[in-house]
RNA sequence: GUCCCCAUCGUCUAGAGGCCUAGGACACCUCCCUUUCACGGAGGCGACCGGGGUUCGAAUCCCCGUGGGGACGCCA
């Protein structure tokens, strides 16, 4: 049998880092074993879905690079077989037409509540051999119920968690149709995974509970029963749970951020799921070793620590042809524009020498930018390493530049000869260069940076500073 | 309240009864490298929630606590 798996979000928002995971496991499993991955969008709740979130589901899938084989479906459109599949279960007698009110069963959760019960339906409009229901009410629109069986465990062996067992009584005749006739969650998922020949359900473990519920109706319309496997969910930094008012983010936003997807997604890939010791794995890889059974069933939290590791990893290996578009982009953004009025230094070569201390790439591109705008310069490290000893010294240094071999090494040199000529130590003349050149005390090699600058520019700089200083 | 799930360093995790004096990674600390800051290298700190069983032997199995989370919608 081919592996069909799915991911199924609600188009109530953007895809978050959870919300990845899941798309991500899924997208994985069925990678792994040469099955198909399938996207549905579950925008039954015409009040909450928005055509705006489907495209930022597609966007965020998009930028991870998750492609689905089947899809998107959309459950709206699949609407005249839903209520198909309604009119059968009406005519097997496993739906019945449920006449009670909003408020009625509000007041039966509430009064089953105060009682220390769990709130569920009555079945009060259950059909039952010998049983009288209610007269049916004028002027209220029913609602199809499923009956679910009354007794007997549901079990099943959750691909992460192991055995779950839950009794029928805990469960009550679910809506399966609204009162204007639309079909609701539980039973569009139960259908569609039915028909779309889903194999493994990959979820989160929020809809634990929705399993037997849906088993029990996979069971009433005589269809296998898929594997499922729920994934914990993800925690913020801080330990608390991720909602829209806290902590929860769009994957978009990480590309925004700075981060690279290859190093979101091996983050993603590593939360909640081992294979040993790895930490750092291609896609190839992943999908080579991802299984379910090490997946683990505990909540994980998220560590933005971790990711920047893997992010600055992933910068250091990054197509440098790649980089610069990306950068280039970044730094225009911040009207920082890599054409300047001299010649600005390649951009790759810029990046190159710079990748390794970066986190993200806007660390990359902030890092970077004074060599295609003129810095600002940290008049506080001024102070500590420009005094007034050095000036004659870079001064000296400023004449020697112009005839310059315009070389790393040959600049290196220099700076080792006046090093030399004045008893002095590198830094000595190094930082004070660093301070002109960059506006701060921080760069890679200032040999380095001043061959990437150029021989025009870094006199001019040096310049400007001794004159407006 | 009822049901379900979870529980190893600060964090992510390895661990399927002896390989565990509990391993790796991030973070942190120290040292080395060094031209500042990073990168890199070498070390270090640091955990089996508690209590009972089972067993020759338990982080691993069972039970009970405790703590955390989730679900109980004409939302998904």
């Amino acid at each position: 049998m081919t592996i069909r798996t799915r991911f199924a979000p609600s188009p109530t928002g953007f895809l978050h880092i959870g919300g990845a995971r899941t798309a991500l496991f899924s997208w994985a499993y069925a990678r792994k074993h040469a099955g198909q991955f399938i996207l549905r969008i579950e925008d039954t709740d015409v009040a909450r879905s928005t055509p705006e979130a489907v495209q930022a589901i597609l966007d965020g899938m998009k930028w991870l690079g998750l492609d689905w084989d089947e899809g998107p479906f959309y459950q709206m459109q699949r609407m005249d077989r839903y209520k198909e599949v309604i009119q059968k279960l009406l005519n097997d007698g496993t739906a019945y037409y449920c006449y009670s009110s909003k408020e009625e069963l509000e007041a039966l959760r509430e009064s089953q509540m105060q009682q220390g019960l769990k709130p569920r339906y009555d079945g009060r409009w259950r059909p039952e051999a010998g049983k009288s229901l209610p007269p049916v009410p004028e002027g209220i629109p029913p609602v199809i119920r499923f009956k679910n069986p009354q007794t007997g465990i549901v079990s099943w062996q959750d691909m992460v968690k192991g055995e779950i067992n839950i009794s029928n009584e805990e469960l009550d005749d679910l809506i399966i149709a609204r009162a204007d006739g639309t079909p609701t969650y539980n039973f569009c998922v139960v259908v569609d995974d039915w028909e779309m020949g889903i194999t493994q359900v990959i979820r989160g473990d929020d809809h634990v509970n929705n399993t037997p519920r849906q088993i029990n109706m996979l069971h009433a319309l005589g269809a296998d029963i898929p594997q499922y496997a729920h994934l914990s969910m993800i925690l913020g930094n801080d330990g608390q749970k991720l909602s829209k008012r806290h902590g929860a983010v769009s994957v978009m936003q990480y590309d925004e951020d700075g981060y690279l997807p290859e190093a979101v997604l091996n983050y993603l890939a590593r939360l909640g799921w081992s294979h040993g010791d790895d930490e750092i794995f291609s896609m190839d890889q992943f999908c080579a070793w991802f299984d379910l059974d090490h997946i683990t069933p505990s909540a994980a939290q998220f560590n933005t620590e971790k990711l920047n590791w893997l992010n600055s990893h992933y910068i250091k290996q990054a197509d440098l042809a790649y980089l610069a578009g990306d950068i280039t982009k970044r730094l225009a953004s911040k009207s920082v524009f890599v054409d300047m009025d001299y010649s600005a230094p390649d951009l790759q070569k810029v990046i190159d020498l710079y990748r390794d201390r970066a986190n993200t790439l806007n660390e990359l591109a902030d890092s970077i930018a004074y060599f295609y705008k003129m810095p600002e310069i940290d008049e506080a490290a001024a102070t500590k390493h420009i005094t007034a000893d050095i000036l004659p010294v870079i001064k000296t240094m400023t004449e020697q530049l112009a005839g310059l071999d315009w070389s790393v090494e040959a600049i290196h040199a220099l700076i080792n000869q006046l090093v030399t000529e004045n008893g002095l130590k590198f830094p000595k003349i190094a930082m004070p260069l660093r301070v002109m050149l960059t506006g701060n005390a921080q760069s890679p090699s200032i040999d380095a940076v001043m061959y990437l600058l150029g021989r025009d520019e870094a006199i001019s700089r040096i310049e400007k500073f001794t004159d407006s200083h």
